[in-house]
DNA sequence: ACCTGAACACCGTTCAAGT
DNA sequence: ACCTGAACACCGTTCAAGT
């Protein structure tokens, strides 16, 4: 049977999330799939694309969030359920920042982030910008802690980041933003 | 006369500065300097060691903020200084997150954030933690703006940013940030 | 329509051997 | 001490030619 675009892109997810961004080659996924590397290309345009793709897919395992919170209190619980579906992949940050650069607006959850700014009451002209601000600190944060599980595995000197302590760093600068927000209301 | 470790740095930040990240391979490093590429392993480790001291570099251009304002203030006006020595140089972004990926008190202007958020009042197990937000709201705002640039300079149907719009933005946030600390005093 | 084979123009890193 | 030459094990992408 005929190789699919899904079949491409599953597959693609799959290796990301076994082995990462450094394993994760149009060669080595074409190797995956059993065939040519030249194959790929007529089911996605190029690596980039196939990486939108794959971060769409990650994204959309984050469950929705209820509605009936305080918008602000949604807002906590939305980008800890971000977080959550992105750190366990490797190099997940970085492939759905790569994503979120080339169209903001793409994945669902990350239009939930500027729907639930509105709720909160920033106003129109401020609401893409602060979503960027949440966005980038959920992405930054957890490229950090993946970056130190990395230098972790290398060098066995280094403390493994622990997964509780990093969700506390996390919503300490979750709290400042929240709190930030409360002079719009 | 005999290659430095200085000047294979100072080199990299020229090509990194002319031709961004894709141009700063090992190899175009060695053919810019007139040597073969294992050479530059007597100075420098590994391309990681050397991007780190890349960004060294650019933040070491970051003037001194003013002691005598407000600490609020001061962290703003810091923020912006960082942005600006950032934003000019392609991927700077990405190079400079590296770096604090890996040691994020490596640069003197990354400490002085710390520094600054203490004067906040912001207390000793929390400051690390807002930093790494202020840290990452200033890198993800110039990638995303690198970004966009780059997708614009590719595709001519894009807007390209402008600098001053983009400077505008990243001030929303940051203003939600002054505003969130402010529930420290 | 979908894929192979083969090529093009690259990478980072290592290391014996030279000066 | 510092560097060359050459290799190893890779990349992303293109495209004529095949089925």
């Amino acid at each position: 049977m005929a190789l699919s675009r899904e079949q491409v892109i599953g597959t693609a997810v799959d290796l990301l999330r076994r082995y990462g961004l450094g394993d994760l080659s149009m060669r080595r996924l074409a190797r995956e799939l059993g065939v040519a590397p030249g194959a790929l290309y007529w089911h996605v345009a190029n690596k980039q694309e196939l990486l939108v793709e794959v971060a769409d897919a990650l994204l959309s395992e984050v469950p929705e969030v209820s509605a009936d919170r305080p918008p602000a209190e949604a807002l906590a619980a939305l980008a800890l359920a971000i977080r959550e579906a992105v750190a366990p992949v490797p190099d997940g940050a970085d492939v759905v920042a790569l994503a979120y650069a080339v169209e903001p607006g793409a994945a669902r959850p990350l239009r939930e982030v500027t729907r639930l700014l509105a709720a909160a009451g920033v106003p129109m002209g401020e609401r893409d910008h602060v979503a960027a601000l949440v966005v980038h600190h959920i992405l930054g944060s957890v490229a950090a802690q993946q970056d130190r599980a990395l230098a972790a595995a290398v060098d066995p000197e280094l403390p493994a980041p622990d997964a509780v302590g990093e969700t506390k760093a996390f919503e300490i600068g979750m709290g400042v933003i929240v709190r930030g927000l409360a002079a719009y209301r």
